[in-house]
DNA sequence: CTTGACACAGAACAGGCGTTCGAGTATCAT
DNA sequence: ATGATACTCGAACGCCTGTTCTGTGTCAAG
């Protein structure tokens, strides 16, 4: 009799597969399946399979469950349930540091404390793919653009921004990170501070300006005072 | 012997108070109540009861149900789905007007489109009570308080502060609405703006000053420029 | 070869849970 | 009075569902 072996590490197909189930049926039905039927539809014809493999994933820490409660199983951390963005937070960001990029292995692998969710009815735009990413402003260096210290600044990485839109550039003429309102003109670039009270920052064609993001949304949590 | 009646129209003490219990057990457990558990703990002795009020709240649309499946009621709409919370938007904040005042009816029916979603992960320490509003600024007369023409500043409303709370206050005298951190001193009130180059507005304990809510979340949607 | 872990099946148990039914009470318009 | 409507209760029915127990086949280590 054949009998699919997976011994030792990680996930089987079968977690996978039950993983999966669990989403789409979630996804589908608004409220988790019961054991019995992620057996029907992954191929399991035993309640106590089912059952086995969803200690090893509560074990794993993929999912969580209420015992004795019906259909008391919900994924955790890393999958994306419902309309939630989850976006990482790869590090700060201040005056003077280059910010940091993000890489592939990011967007992998981060844990929910790095990490903030963002409701997608919040999104602007299309911007809701997944290859945002956030960094915490230190320091009162970006007084001129409107952000505290403290605050969460979502970004989307770009090399290049249309006029009008705020991004995150590295002046390495200066040595400084800034956010500001980007602007290209005839003979150089504008770089507009959000406050209106401030002056722009005007760049020669000839100097350094590298264009790191754009700035999608800001998020002050104020609590530093409670 | 006594008896509640409650006829015709809208959300009678008990639809109510099952609606809010289906909320934060949701919230707690994070799955929903059985109807036996939402029995207990709205005083209703007959499951038949609460089925009764749940056909009810089905047919008016505050919730949905799956028949047959154990749990599987869920809140629709207005209500906060999982670890979501819906803030309703109010009105706009501006400088030369007293800023709208949350009743009771606005956290009552509140359409989607007048509210923003905030993830429960998102919110600082234990504000995630459901009286919560928001407002949107309008015009530049925040940027003192780092806040934007557009920016979405989350309220809880209250009549007094701690120190080092922001608040929104009314200066019925100067005829203004400001957002200022607020400390208590001696010989009256210190309003500190957020931005730290500017200086503070000093009050005296003779000065009108009306908190009308306490700042918990500022959001900035950079989405004017798409 | 024996042993033990691992993967799986099937059946049975027990409690959870939605549903339904019969019956009773209070308020109000007719 | 009378019936209609709204609301409440208690009990029973029966499916749903998680849990547990027994047993079987595979495979690697000793």
């Amino acid at each position: 009799m054949m009998m699919m072996v997976r011994k030792s590490k990680g996930l089987g197909e079968r977690h996978q597969r039950i993983l999966d189930f669990i989403a789409s049926y979630q996804r589908e039905h608004k409220h988790p399946p019961s054991i019995r039927e992620i057996g029907e539809h992954c191929d399991i014809s035993s309640t106590s399979v089912v059952n086995y493999y969803l200690d090893q994933l509560e074990k794993n820490g993929h999912i969580e469950r209420d015992r004795k409660i019906s259909r008391g199983m919900r994924l955790t951390g890393n999958t994306p349930l419902g309309d939630m963005l989850r976006v990482p937070v790869l590090g700060v960001i201040q005056a003077g540091e280059p910010i940091p990029v993000p890489s592939n292995a990011d967007f992998q692998s981060f844990t929910p404390e790095d990490s903030v969710e963002i409701a997608t009815s919040l999104m602007p735009g299309r911007e809701k793919g997944k290859e945002l990413f956030a960094l915490q402003v230190q320091g009162d260096s970006m007084i001129d653009a409107m952000i505290n210290d403290g605050d969460i600044v979502i970004l989307k990485p770009t090399q290049d921004a249309r006029n009008g839109e705020m991004v995150a550039v590295w002046l390495s003429d200066r040595n400084e990170t800034t956010l500001k309102y980007y602007y290209k003109e005839k003979d150089g670039y504008r770089l507009q501070p959000a406050n209106p009270t401030m002056k722009p920052i005007m760049l020669k064609k000839t100097e350094a300006l590298e264009i790191k993001g754009k700035v999608v949304m800001v998020i002050r949590k104020v609590d530093r005072y409670n």
